[in-house]
This record gives structure tokens, sequence and C-alpha cells, in this order.
DNA sequence: GGATTTGTTTCGCTATACGAAACTAAGTTT
DNA sequence: AAACTTAGTTTCGTATAGCGAAACAAATCC
């Protein structure tokens, strides 16, 4: 099935044609440059654009020679179609709200998907300051506060076999790059019970993590809540920690999972099951 | 451009796969029914599924005769990102949390695309009940808060055009299924500035919208709040069409528009430009 | 254990996706 | 305002690749 003899090559242009205008973003893109991009002739573009656009999954505007194209309104039902098939998402929102609200940051909700910590939900906190949080954006899993708490809550050996899989490699002097450094900082998440991504993958920018688990211990996602670091000196993490975590376990009763602290105890001895 | 002549069949195809997966929800979908559905051989089918898998769209779960597809988390990218470039999403859901929070009812925030009301942001309200608000949700536009809303901000001869070509059939003994009963409840709309979905969709489900207004006055969207009929005797709501109608100015301010009043006022004059 | 059903693989035919080229129309330059 | 450029649209012939038939493998049912 990984085989890649099996496959449909017109749906695999037109995936990378949508991945393009999904990159474009508001701007819209043009034909021409989309024809370019994916090398692949004007009038093939045009025919799958035409395709897209009747399904509403893009949609144009301008034109004459101005004409650009968009993603369209009909791709929002599969995506929330998608966060409703984990189950995490519907359960998370609520509490993420309370979440944003108690400590006033932005909050998000993360799951692990081909190795990547897929940001599933988000809660934009108050004030002027906004992050770009969009949703379904893939997370580094070596510096990212989500990505660290799932990877140290699997089996030492899987989440090794993951990063060297997707890279680790430096993003800022904070990055923690080497495979000792991560393993030690899994080591400590596993203690304390939550991640911290302190300007590991944006410079100024700092997130805390912890985990949601499902009935049998094992981690299914993990929330966080972002700010920028001069606006959380040190002496106030813990004050953010304690509802982190509170709410986190909140999900994972309410998914019928464990408590953070039962699953991360159970997580040794368990690993090999 | 809507020429029917200038399509790809094959990626048609394989969006009427997405389609039928997405039907199929959480439970998943199995090759044989999805290549059966579609009309296209178990070979054509697996090989689409091959290839939408290899981007993440699609996921598989179970092993050997019994694995099925849904849809994978590559969607939600592309979901947010559509929502995004309406440029209401965003700023609607700020507002729609303070919403929901002060009158303590599921909020929504719907856009026209295609003559349907298009969900693209909610907010569950608190409670056990909660409404399968599902976004990307297409609302038909006759029988909807949010839909009769647009409707009647526009035109009335554009109105009656989208009416003509998505319908208006009866759904509940409320439904105003004639082209005057919808006209009479668009004329009153204009003087108070809000729409009642009445039983008129879903029996027992009452919903109330207020409309979101950009620079020149013309409508860009809706938000709605809803809940059980029984739940919201007439007396209380006024107490929930005013907090309705202040956040949706809120919204229309945030993106330069117009509030509520200018908007349904310079709407006669306007109309023919 | 035989029958049935589902997923997987092979293979050959032809439908169809693709590119070349021509066309139209909207900007841009001189 | 005419020549030039650039973008989108349409036509059409061809070779590719998408498709179905058939066979295979593996799991479930009776």
């Amino acid at each position: 099935m990984a085989d890649e003899r099996y496959r449909v090559q017109s749906l695999g242009r037109a995936l990378d044609l949508i991945e393009r205008i999904a990159e474009a973003g508001q701007a819209g893109a043009r034909l021409t440059d989309l024809a370019r991009d994916i090398g692949l002739s004007k009038p093939a573009a045009y025919a799958m654009l035409a395709t897209l656009r009747a399904r509403g999954l893009v949609v144009d505007f301008g034109e004459g020679m101005t004409r650009r194209y968009r993603l369209g309104l009909s791709f929002v039902r599969f995506g929330d179609q998608a966060v409703a098939n984990t189950g995490l998402g519907d359960v998370a929102m609520p509490i993420l709200r309370e979440l944003t609200q108690e400590v006033g940051l932005t909050s998000r909700v993360a799951m692990l998907d081909d190795g990547f910590a897929v940001v599933i939900g988000r809660v934009d906190g108050p004030g002027a300051i906004r992050f770009a949080a969009a949703l379904g954006r893939r997370e580094a899993p070596h510096c990212s506060g989500v990505g660290k708490l799932l990877l140290a809550a699997m089996p030492r050996d899987e989440a090794l076999s993951i990063l060297e899989r997707v890279g680790h490699e430096r993003r800022t002097p904070n990055t923690l790059a080497s495979l000792d450094a991560l393993g030690a900082d899994f080591d400590r998440i596993a203690v304390q019970h939550y991640a911290v991504d302190d300007e590991e993958d944006v410079e100024g920018i700092i997130c805390l993590a912890a985990g949601v688990f499902g009935p049998s211990g094992q981690a299914v996602g993990a929330i966080s809540v972002t700010t920028l670091k001069q606006l959380l000196p040190s002496e106030v993490v813990p004050s953010v920690v304690e509802p982190l975590l509170r709410h986190a376990d909140r999900i994972s009763l309410a998914l019928g999972g464990q408590p953070a602290a039962l699953a991360w105890a159970g997580r040794s001895k368990g690993a090999r099951a």
C-alpha cells in the first residue's frame, strides 16, 4: 500500500495545485503561475481549476487577465469533519476557551499525525498580540511544546525514530538540536508533566504544553498556551502551568482517559506493551 | 468557464470519493462501498485512495478485510485557509465567544456562497445541549436565520433568483415555503434588523440572526444564536436580540464596515447601484 | 472446510489527460 | 493610437495513464 506504483498521477497533480493555491492565501494565485509551478501546461491546469471550481473547492475573482484563484468554502466542511473524526476537537474546544479566559493567553490543541504535531483547534487570546496560529499547521516535533510533549509520552525508541525521520535541525540558538539534549528534555517532561518551548522554534515566543491521555494512558493529543517570552517571566510560569495541567486533565477525563499523574506514572512499564 | 467541456474526469471522480468519505464520517468508509457508490472499479478507487493517503488527505485504519478510510488532518489546513480568506472568520470568532458567554447560547457566523449560507465559525454554548453545528454546513437560505437575513439584505430580485435556483421547499409546518411569505419576512427583517428561524428548518429549534456589513453597506455575512424553542420564551427574545445586534455591529465595525442601522437604511436606495 | 467477501496485484485496451499551437482580449509601451 | 506584451480561452491530435476484467490472497462466515 505504501507502494508508489498504484497512484493516480492526475489526482496527484491536482493536489499539488490545491497546495499551491493554499500557499498563495488570500491574495490568490494566477493560472499561469500555478501551471508553471506544478509543471503543467496552461490548458491542463485550466481544466483542473474548472473542475475544482464547479465543486466550490476553489473560487476565482478578478476579470480577464487578472483572474485569481483561492481556496473555496467547500473545504471548511472537510476540515471540520477531519477534526471531528479525531474525537478530540469537540471535547477540547470548550475547555480551551476556559483556559484562555483564565490565563489570558492563546491556547491550542494538537495531535500527532505522520510525525508532526498538527494543530486541530485554537482559541486566540485577548489583546492586540495575535499569533498566526493557523489550524492544520504541522509543528516540528522537536521544537514545539506540543511536539516535545507527545514525543516524551511515547516509547523512547519510537520518539527517536520519528525525530530521525522528520529531522530535528536548529531553528534558533535555543533549539534542542541534539538527540541527547532532546532525550534529557523528554525525561524532564515525564517528571514534571509539561513541556516548554523556550524560543526553540521562533525567537521571542514561549510555549507551554500538557498532555491529553486516553483510556489506556497513551497520549492522544496535547494542549498548549503561547505568548511572547517577555510577557512571561519565569516566576509566573508556575501560575500558568497549574491551570494548563488542570484543564488538560479535564479533557482527558472527558474522553474517558487517565489524568496526567496516572498516565506518566504508568508510561515506563507499559511502554513495551 | 462555466462550460462543462473543460473538466478533468478523473479529478471529478476523486472529489466524489472524498465527498463519500466525508459522509461516512467517523465510522469510515470501505473500499468496496466507495467504488460501488461512485461507479468505479475497485482498482481505480484503490489507486485514488493511495494517492490521497500519501498526502494525508485520507487516513485508513483497521486491517485486512475491514480496512476503512476517513478524512485526514491535511484537510484542516485547507479549511482554515478558506475561512481565513474570507476575512470574516478571524474577526468574528473572539466576538462570537463574548456573545455566547453573554447569552449562554451556541453562536455561529455564516456567509453566502453559491446561494447557500455556509457556516464558517461556531462557538458551542454551555450545558449538555449540543447542536451538531458542523462547520462548512450549507444552510438552506429560505429556512435558516442567517440565510433569510442575507437574502433580506440584498436586492429583492437577486434574492428571488437565488430562491428559485436553490429551491424553498417546506421542511416543517412553520417553513415559509411561498415567495410571498418569504418576501413579507424579508420586509420585516429590513425593519427590525434581525431574522428569526422559528422552527422553520427543524422542529423545536429556534434561531436568531443579525447581519455583518462591509464598508459599502452590503451584507458580508451573518451571525446567529441557536437554541431549543422551549428554552426561549417569546418574552425573553428581546434580551437576546439586543446583544446579538450589538455584537454583530462590533464585527461590522472591526471590518471597517457600517453598523446595521446605517446599512439597512441605505439598502433600498443603493440597491440598484 | 468450503463458500463468500474484501483487499491487493497484474495486465492490456482505449478513453482521456496532456501539450502544442492558435486565438482573443486586456494591459503596456513608444 | 498603433505595436508589443502578457494573460486567459479554445481547438485538436496523440501518447500516456486511467480504467476494468480477471486472477490472487487473506480474512470472515456458515
